[in-house]
DNA sequence: GTCTATATCCCGATAGAC
DNA sequence: GTCTATCGGGATATAGAC
């Protein structure tokens, strides 16, 4: 049985992956809109007739293509923190992560992912899978975030969940600043914000810490 | 008044108000590309011709809506703050007006931003009217918070400008995620993450402060 | 300036050969 | 499953009467 079935389902598989690879790429550039099924399929070397005998219809390649995405990014942009050492390194690191555009492939996701926001206030369809896929990588975000707070001694501003949307919620928007007027967002400004976020001692502006109370610098005397 | 300059001249500038009107509210529910340039006649009670008279094309209707955007919105959105007294009541404050949808009005623009943020990131034209305002809005911004930092005593996590653009980024973020999944951001969530931001030192997570939490309603029991 | 009518194009989806 | 060919629909934009 092997060797019939291995060229056949190979070629069949490979199509799928070669039209989904083919689309994330597309969609994320142009915009799901303005990518014709013609343009995905040409783009994967096939036709539009492809398209639809494995996904049926334009809709149905989209949210495939967001299935096969929940196991794999937000994943992967979490995974390598624990790579680095010190604390504001590994807040750093994320925010690279986020942030990066020289690799076409992680400058890809912001876009997309925004799009695919965008599309989920309209489409209830969409919204059903977004929603999933977010829920997922908020849970498992919060559950790192966690563990990292307390061996760190970190006073965060909100418990693990919360705390979870609080630093999506800021990559998010930084993420999309920074694409609109890079100027205007520093290298180590994300690095501040996640600070505060999550009530990290070290990284004050002007302050040096003094290391009694965490989150709380003094009080100034006026009013 | 002249009678005849008088009917001519204010149908056509009634006119050209009536298509923005339009395309305002069309483009904000559907999204640009979903709405026709028919559509957005019809719904000033135009034909399309009128449309191209006016704006030459549809992008040209868009790019006018911009600018008629540049000295309303925002501006709007942060005056509203001052009204309110104490200092975690007027963040509320804040975040409140951006993520409202109660109103249509104020329900219509952050749908709006995020689309044309997306536009803006593939087509140059826009995003040069984008970033533009944007700019604006934070130095706009930027010069509000500085006062209010400094009147209230609070220890940001960044000067002026670079904090302005952490707030707008935290409040995006937020107002994205609201919009997909409410349940995710309680009220005081953004309350929360804005006091870490300036530096506010009452706002504390689980710590009861004294009344500060007046902005908060009752959370309606989940789902 | 505004309307009606239309030219032109392109898209999503289907039918049928292989 | 994949290709070629095509249908039907709807989009932007233009032409010309008024």
């Amino acid at each position: 049985m092997e060797r019939m079935a291995r060229t056949q389902g190979e070629r069949k598989a490979e199509t799928r992956a070669r039209l989904l690879a083919a689309a994330a790429e597309l969609f994320a550039d142009q915009g799901v809109d303005a990518v014709s099924v013609d343009a995905v399929a040409e783009a994967a070397g096939r036709t539009s007739g492809a398209v639809y005998a494995h996904f049926g219809s334009k809709q149905g390649l989209l949210l495939a293509l967001l299935d096969l995405w929940k196991d794999s990014v937000l994943t992967v942009l979490l995974a390598e923190v624990a790579v680095t050492d010190s604390p504001a390194g590994q807040l750093g690191a994320v925010w690279a992560n986020v942030s990066d555009t020289s690799d076409r492939e992680s400058a890809r996701w912001p876009v997309l992912e925004h799009e695919l926001w965008l599309r989920a206030a309209r489409d209830p369809e969409v919204a059903d899978v977004v929603r999933v896929r977010n829920a997922e990588a908020l849970r498992y975000s919060a559950r790192r975030i966690d563990a990292w707070t307390s061996s760190v001694g970190a006073t965060p501003a909100a418990p693990p969940e919360e705390l979870a949307v609080l630093i999506k919620a800021l990559l998010t928007g930084l993420a999309l600043q920074k694409r609109l007027d890079p100027d205007t967002v520093p290298d180590d400004l994300a690095l501040r914000g996640l600070a505060a976020l999550v009530g990290l001692p070290t990284a004050d502006d002007h302050r040096a810490s003094d290391r009694s109370t965490s989150t709380r610098p003094d009080r100034p005397p006026s009013n």
